[in-house]
DNA sequence: TTGAGATTGTTCGGGTACGAATAATATACA
DNA sequence: TGTATATTATTCGTACCCGAACAATCTCAA
């Protein structure tokens, strides 16, 4: 299940180490499935889509959101792909040392840069998206397709939650 | 909501990039709101509970997992920490340095390493995790409580394909 | 009992990941 | 025309994160 031992198991155990106070098992189940079923997600995706090409996840991420909104600010990329300005300079820097992606400082605005993708990167992205997405399907199949729109929603609403707070 | 780019702007913007290529949007959205939510209710437990103990999210569950299981072993606590045996090595390097937990080589198997916490890892936890949960009820709370089982039991769907594919 | 094969934890190399500090640039107001 | 303030991307330091290679240990059949 999440690991050699049931649901059950943890749940008589934190009991017994916390028995004089009051817990919510089910709120520790989703924060602890969620990040759970996160990780594993990314990391069969890693596995079966990207690790052929090179790519991490989050460098994949980073090149879909540039593919799609390129010429694209760096600041906004970060924003999109979930990640911090910091992370996203070391990442840009791997996709360039790949070639996949460039640089470019806006003419605009001197602090600004601007992201594209190079044409390598536009062709790994037109043979990679397809496959991903097929694998993400598969994955998605898992989940009954009356429970979809449900689950896509109230994973939305965490993500916003955590935004205002 | 998940940046600054709403679903439907980027959806309009991927058809546009692969108009010729049949994807499944919805499957898309949900691999993307998993790891975004996932990431998000990381950084946020991050900043408002553990912070304080100078503690990450890895080495937080690493810790919950030795609290509960102790004396463990280390090919477990990977398992349910859901992190490589690589990792885990690090992580336990960070948490004896701070005085958390302990390494014994088990007597029985040479091979083995049992994991333990110390007094001051067992007074931490038992401070942290109630603060944690109480933070843990406050995000979930956000999901309609007739949905929260559904929605653990989906999460949990995906975390077994991923195990067995 | 010995040696092939399996299992375990660590090391290694490369790549994220973040917050804080920094440097470069732009803006607004005096 | 400056000069304080804000905004941007990068650098820095530290910690995670994984797969692959490795050394130590165990197992079990010949």
């Amino acid at each position: 299940m999440t690991g050699s031992h049931t649901l059950v198991e943890t749940e008589a155990r934190v009991s017994h180490r916390l028995s004089h106070m009051t817990l919510d098992f089910e709120a520790m189940a989703v924060t602890h499935n969620l990040f759970r079923a996160a990780s594993a997600v990314r990391n069969h995706l890693e596995r079966n889509v990207l690790s052929e090409s090179g790519l991490s996840w989050t460098a994949f991420v980073v090149l879909w959101v540039t593919w799609i909104w390129e010429p694209v600010e760096t600041r906004v990329v970060a924003l999109e792909s979930g990640i911090s300005k910091a992370t996203l300079t070391g990442v840009l820097s791997t996709l360039e040392k790949l070639e996949f992606a460039m640089r470019a400082r806006s003419p605009e605005d001197g602090r600004r840069v601007l992201v594209t993708l190079t044409d390598k990167g536009r062709t790994l992205m037109e043979d990679l998206f397809p496959a991903f997405n097929l694998q993400e399907v598969d994955l998605v199949s898992q989940v009954p397709p009356e429970n979809r729109s449900d689950f896509a929603t109230m994973l939305r609403q965490l993500i916003s939650y955590t935004e205002q707070a």
